[in-house]
DNA sequence: TCTATAAATGCAAGCGCTTACATTTCTCAT
DNA sequence: ATGAGAAATGTAAGCGCTTGCATTTATAGA
């Protein structure tokens, strides 16, 4: 069995009694349509269930009202949110998502860019900033609007909508200062192509050096993003010779993994070490004790980049939007 | 600034000095075509940069190529972990994916179906079973391959790729009442237009019928899968003449929801209260004390409607697989 | 060398829609 | 009533690809 043979704007056109232009009208610019012109179509529409087919419309107009979105991994709440808000908003707009995942890795990213493109989306939402040039050049070339969310660079020549990781985790780094804290660790995610991760470790570098610590006293190890390998992680600082009196994580996930380790290990938390994280995300407030951490505005963020991108501003003028973060103080971190 | 106009199959087939047709094929199936001239022809492709026109070819050939999934929420990661595991898997074979969210709403799906299927999906990932006979008759109609997920139903007459939700609840509702249990009371879902969720009820009233406990001694009780509207619904659950001894959840968030409102009101888990959950998310493990779940296998239901939705079969006869769960035994469930 | 057959390639007709341009039909001030 | 201009509609030329069929070229048995 074939798949059933659909109507066309002809079959439409016939039965309403006009040409296929006046349907196409009457379908994409209904007010250039009398309305009773409009009535005699749209009932053709419903009677013979007539639904424009993609591809023709895709070839004919050049566009497909498609947008993809290339994010490193579905998995982590905080890209899922964002995801999440961004279809959202393309959806109001009739607009739909296609979307895959980079697992953080540029030579897959640039592939799946590529990929996107040649599937016609209007427009592409990526995380971050740190890609090649050659892909940059291709989009560019392809004219292809773009949006990089979850970073921020006021200097950028591309739409941005994201928050300063730095400033974010600077602000964190100088609270644990501030509570008496001089011996640091972080923890960090893999930093390579990935600006946030290393943002994020150099915030806190910077709190350490305006407060007259030595910044390479903070030992720096990276892990993936996930709770075991966090743990494990964790272990391998607390077995250093010199203490840290405080953990900070690259993400909250990272900062539950080393929380749990740390209670496998008989470590108190924030008795004997304190624990940052970073995001927000559900899973650092149901913990005992919750994580300090950093709320980042994913859902803001999904939102406005889809904005962006369905508005014609996104082809003419870059923009930079920059978000706001703000510290969320619960009890893995405390004085020393 | 235009699109810049990109290389057609013309200007390929021009500078490989062959026809568009060879182009075509060499690009399709290479094995039809001799090695002297695929040569010549990848090298044209190459040095033009060519890639085919997406609307065109969707036009010429009827496919698209891209698949769509439907699921309630990206927000929830038991989903998300799911279409990660689809997307990898599309991604393998070539194919797109496409995505939106139904908010547990049966309408919105239904209006998310009719656009993917408009949009030339050549195939959909739905979550469940229950909707209305209309919106089956549409993709039946469409001849659009359908896999049906997270449910288990052998009778049905359509793809499947779940597992056994009133089975795996009946299970440990059975472990609650060989601990002792009599008092049970359960946080559900809502659970209208949800198999899942009502499949995970009455695997729960089962149990009890099954150990000659009266069913409807256990209080049902529906809420989002939220942590504080779960936590909501729990006060209201111990508000009761009756206090249970267990609360049975519907979901992982939902009992870490009621894990955290314990903890508030100085009720101790499982001491005064036991508690379970279900998906066997993260989120489970790291609370304290760890919640006794089921575990789902998301990532391989997500891989395996892929593959289904892939090959030809899923339009030829349905199929259904069922997949195992199994109980995790943490602590928040203990004799009571 | 000559045919019969298979393999490789080319030709050209669509696929179903949009849209520039041409034509027809209204509107309304005169 | 009339004509100019605006509004509504129609005509038809693509958009870039696939594919059935026709044609050419290669292969190999006699």
């Amino acid at each position: 069995m074939d798949k059933a043979v659909l109507p066309t704007i002809e079959d439409v056109a016939k039965r309403a009694q006009v040409s296929t232009a006046t349907v196409s009208r009457c379908l994409n610019t209904p007010n250039r349509v009398a309305e009773s012109t409009r009535d005699k179509v749209i009932a053709a529409v419903t009677e013979l269930g007539y639904s424009p087919n993609f591809g023709a419309k895709a070839l004919a107009s050049k566009r497909t009202n498609t947008y993809g979105a290339i994010i490193p991994t579905m998995a982590n709440a905080i890209f899922a949110k964002g995801l999440q808000t961004f279809q959202e908003t393309l959806t109001e707009h009739g607009a739909t998502l296609l979307v895959s995942s980079s697992y953080y890795n540029n030579a897959i990213e640039e592939e799946q860019i590529r990929s996107m493109v040649a599937r016609g989306a209007d427009g592409l939402l990526l995380i971050g900033q740190s890609r090649s040039d050659t892909i940059y050049q291709f989009l560019e070339q392809q004219n292809i609007p773009v949006v990089l969310a979850w970073s921020f660079d006021a200097s950028s020549k591309y739409n941005m909508v994201g928050f300063d990781n730095r400033a974010a985790s600077l602000k964190l780094a100088q609270k644990a200062i501030a509570l008496g804290h001089r011996q640091f660790a972080f923890l960090s995610g893999e930093r390579e192509n990935n600006d946030r991760a290393s943002e994020r470790v150099k915030g806190a570098q910077q709190a350490l050096a305006a407060a007259d610590i030595d910044p390479n006293s903070m030992p720096v190890i990276e892990a993936p993003y996930s709770i075991t390998e966090a743990g494990e992680a964790f272990e391998q600082l607390m077995s250093s010779p010199v203490k840290p009196s405080i953990v900070m994580c690259g993400n909250d996930v990272q900062a539950v993994g080393v929380l749990k380790k740390a209670r496998e290990r008989g470590i108190d938390v924030p008795g004997d070490v304190s624990i940052t994280g970073f995001d927000n995300l559900e899973i650092a407030s149901v913990v005992e004790p919750g994580i300090t951490t950093v709320h980042v505005p994913h859902r803001q963020m999904g939102r406005k980049s889809a904005e962006l991108l369905l508005s014609d501003d996104a082809k003419a003028k870059p923009s930079q939007t920059e978000l706001q973060t703000y510290l969320v103080e619960r009890d893995s971190l405390a004085a020393v």
